[in-house]
DNA sequence: TCCCTACGTCAATGCCGTTGACATACTCTG
DNA sequence: CAGAGTATGTCAACGGCATTGACGTAGGGA
């Protein structure tokens, strides 16, 4: 077999499909994107994505190894979207916190695809752009080579995992959205408090929180102790 | 159709299979918290688990609604496994320290299933109990009730969000794993310093923090951090 | 001992990812 | 502008997947 797969900057020649439509890489990842977000994840399939197109679903091996390797190229477009237009304003606690949120929310646009995608390593260029960024705050903060690299890790895990837990909150099928719901109000707020105690003292708060993202008040949390130690140690 | 699925409890019958298992929901998760240890999130199919199980695998459908019913199933028995043997020392830190730890640790040994399992909410009895601990650590601690509860979802939806994502680390196929491994030896040890001065001035540290878990870092932050609040407010 | 039905089994349906062979239309060379 | 070479779209096929309806049998209750 000659390699299926062509890189993309070397492509020369475009062929329209039948349905007249000319196919890219770009294209592919927006369209499963699209797909994704519209009928779920269980929509992400090569047939369905060839149907989307308007190619034979086998085209799309010609762009990608495998659908593995497809979810990858999503994965780094979802980074690449989160520092779309971000500029660094010096204050380096404030850009951390910018960059923490832009991250959770480029993947909570896309919950179905994050939650395929958010744990994937991809080593491609938006993923580079953003490890650079994010190292290049704290070194500029004044935090010590070690310490920088610890807090990077602490703080680029603790965004992608929550933006995972959260994307799986808001990809469940909505039937079992409502049914998420309801297992905090039946099973939670109506514990016996005999038994329960903690739970029943603050049900009435736990469902009000459990409808939020913790992420936002974790990486406040984060900071607050990078902060600390910043002053500790550099100042 | 009469209910596919009996509960539990009410089980009377106990029909042995052709090859003489007698299966139950407990031996069901079992068999398959252990098919997926053995060869990888993708052996978990309704079809190999039938032939783990020693039995056709239809009778599955007997005692779970869907993969997915059995997916909860699954999550809620590693939640019950994280605090097995457990007891509270009195030490808020200390415990919650303990429980964060114990909780990552009972989704490592199990990556696969973490994978698919960390981010489900299960409202089932071992969920509730960790709840009721972890709350009851916070308000024993002295946070008043809605910053207990705020940390709460902060800390409990951290270490899920962090078993995720190093569950995932875990789980790649090995093929995939050392694929990943090279990656950042590849890619990030080896960039140049004048596009990427950050980077490659860490990239020693880099490729030392990134094969540990950031885990029990973040949780030492968060800590930090909850701790000066309640030194602020409570004490 | 007989009835009832729970539960294990079987077979079928319609999906899925992936691949090898094929055909065509694009680009490149002269 | 003609012809060659091949990149890329298409087709058909494979084996595996979850799920379900029908069936029969064995276990428990009377």
């Amino acid at each position: 077999m000659t390699e299926r797969v062509v890189p993309e900057p070397e492509r020369k020649r475009r062929r329209p499909t039948k349905q007249g439509v000319v196919l890219s890489a770009e294209l592919i990842v927006d369209t499963a994107l699209r797909l994704v977000g519209l009928h779920g994840a269980e929509a992400l399939t090569v047939r369905r994505l060839g149907a989307a197109l308007g190619a034979d679903p086998s085209a799309v091996y010609r762009y990608f190894h495998s659908t593995d390797d497809l979810l990858i190229a999503i994965a780094d477009e979802l980074i690449g979207r989160a520092q779309h237009g971000w500029r660094p304003t010096g204050d380096w606690r404030a850009d951390l916190r910018a960059i923490g949120l832009r991250i959770h929310a480029a993947y909570q646009a896309h919950p179905q695809a994050a939650l395929l995608a958010a744990h994937r390593t991809t080593g491609r260029a938006n993923e580079i752009t953003a490890v650079e960024n994010i190292l290049g705050i704290l070194r500029n903060a004044g935090f010590p080579d070690p310490e920088a690299v610890r807090i990077y890790h602490a703080f680029v895990d603790q965004s992608l995992g929550f933006a995972v837990l959260d994307a799986a909150a808001l990809a469940l099928p909505s039937a079992a959205l409502s049914a998420d719901y309801q297992v905090w109000q039946a099973s939670y707020a109506r514990l016996d408090a005999t038994t329960h105690p903690h739970i029943a003292a603050t049900a009435h708060l736990l469902t009000a929180d459990m409808n939020r993202s913790a992420y936002p008040h974790a990486l406040d949390l984060l900071l607050d102790a990078a902060e600390a130690r910043l002053g500790r140690s550099g100042g």
